[in-house]
DNA sequence: CTATATATGCTCTTAATGAGTATATATAGC
DNA sequence: GCTATATATACTCATTAAGAGCATATATAG
């Protein structure tokens, strides 16, 4: 073969596309993330790409800032995916982001807690543990046999000794989708695991993006972006803990901040209804180019 | 504003793309991460997504294999972007995707190095260390002032007492090109630094694709899908210490991988021209779903 | 029996992590 | 002042992982 029968791999035209920007804006109130949607729910805000965009990430920041009066903090691209029953004649694209935006921000969109999705995510949740026994038992059903894919169920869902990885969210979601225990894939006659569905592949996209914001938030300053600029340190750990879906030991987890000097102090205090109040820190951003913020676990209760 | 303006966020016509799947395929040879390439190395081999094709990935797996005759291991997406230099009334969107080919495969495709576009990233090599100063030099000059943008410069080619990150190497070539001392943005009348350039965003995809396997091949046996199926562990850690670019100790690292029953052994031995045969391992994929390899490091030259 | 590799065993230090106990501090309301 | 309610700290302790070093087997070719 020549060099550019590569570049052309077959005789068919190249197909023109569709391209649409799908925006999943995560915002944290009443101590739980939660997604501004369309349609009860059922979508994300998306657009299409303009001409006049320079890059997909500023055309997708532009049209949602100009459309929701929001500003973006940290921003990033999930995933890229094609409809194939869009039918046409031609292909539908969607570009994915994720983006975080500020606590006490004012929208007019709807938002959902991104566990109404997901209820078996939110392991701070007493709910979440029998839920994750009934998940464990209709994989069961559905591995039947087959070790290998036990085995694969078991350490995605910390079942048999394994630990709970909250990161895996996204391979839990395929793994019940494969299983034909989510709406999006229900092809047997079992009863359905409680959570909203939504259109398309879309929340396929979320689980993603839970998957991403969960691994982010433990190395970057990408938390702040969803916090308001003065925050007490609980307000930090509890935005931490409500995005990892576990509760996080308070000493230690203060020892990790306070001594990466991710905070700064302020002079100004939380005026709570009752109780000591909290003084009130803000992003140290000089120190924090490289950060870590998870490790400071409590333990979980075991499944099965 | 209604839920359904956010859906046409602007007045103008939707665009249509032409969309191309951009394949970085990766393999090893000469105890050095290879990609392979056209175009004398300044482009990666790449099609037109068709209507006939399912997923994205399947489109790309499938027209890869069938060109190339290339049997692709793990697979993962890298990035969608837009060249907005194209032109042509409509936009073109490339997706590009990273895939790991077994040593030996044949192929008739050319092959670099991965070092040949990024020298400052192999640390393994004596010469990376006096190019990392140069680079350190250039960067001062550049960030003359800027306190912060230099900051920003240390954490990530660690700098300053910081510790060198593999995993960095997307940011250290997005820092070199806002810099211009890269050929891609080369605006400064300053000295180029060496490596090889490519066509499009290319380099920069490249650099996501080694930022991202040095990251997987960490917590994944994504590693297993570039040896052979036989390999001896010297071969597994050589495999290691290329893709990340640096030193490992032997002794820590076959600690970390006899633990964790990654590897089987097997009858056999490899046949050396000298020296006692070393004994053939395999993977072992009962065990390994997640697995952790990293963490057997050597220390690096300091910098500056 | 020597040169050349590979393959192991064992020890030691340091740092990070998970976890627990106890106590100090600041407010509101009585 | 006392109490309830929070927040905020100070220490300690055990366990484990990670980095590093030293010494010694073992198997082949020539």
């Amino acid at each position: 073969m020549t060099d550019h029968s590569c570049t052309t791999p077959t005789n068919a035209q190249p197909v023109l596309c569709e391209t649409e920007l799908v925006a999943v804006l995560v915002c944290i109130s009443h101590n739980t993330p939660h997604i501004l949607t369309l349609e009860h729910g059922r979508s994300f805000p998306s657009g299409p790409l303009m001409v006049e965009h320079r890059s997909l990430q500023k055309g997708m920041r532009t049209w949602v800032e100009h459309q929701t009066g929001l500003k973006l903090g940290h921003t990033e691209q999930l995933y890229t995916f094609a409809d194939p029953r869009h039918g046409h004649g031609h292909q539908m694209v969607r570009i994915s982001y994720m983006a975080f935006i500020r606590q006490n921000s004012e929208h007019t969109l709807a938002a959902h807690s991104i566990y109404d999705y997901f209820p078996w995510e939110d392991r701070r949740d007493p709910d979440s543990t029998p839920l994750l026994h009934t998940i464990a038992n209709r994989l069961r059903l559905w591995t039947s046999g087959n070790a290998q894919r036990w085995q694969r169920c078991a350490t995605v869902f910390g079942l048999d000794g394994h630990s709970w990885n909250d990161e895996l969210s996204l391979q839990r979601y395929e793994l019940l989708w494969e299983a034909g225990l989510v709406a999006e894939s229900h092809w047997q006659n079992v009863p359905l695991l409680p959570g909203l569905s939504m259109a398309h592949d879309y929340r396929r996209i979320l689980a993603t993006a839970l998957s991403r914001m969960r691994a982010k938030i433990r190395y970057t300053p990408a938390v702040f972006d969803l916090l308001p600029v003065q925050f007490t340190l609980l307000q930090l750990q509890q935005a931490m803990e409500s995005l990892a879906g576990r509760f996080m030991h308070k000493q230690n987890f203060r020892r990790l901040v306070q001594q990466q000097k991710l905070v700064s102090q302020t002079a100004e205090y939380d005026s709570p209804v009752q109780g000591r109040p909290a003084q009130l820190y803000q992003f140290a951003p000089e120190m924090a180019e490289h950060c870590y913020l998870a490790g400071a676990k409590l333990p979980l209760p075991a499944i099965s």
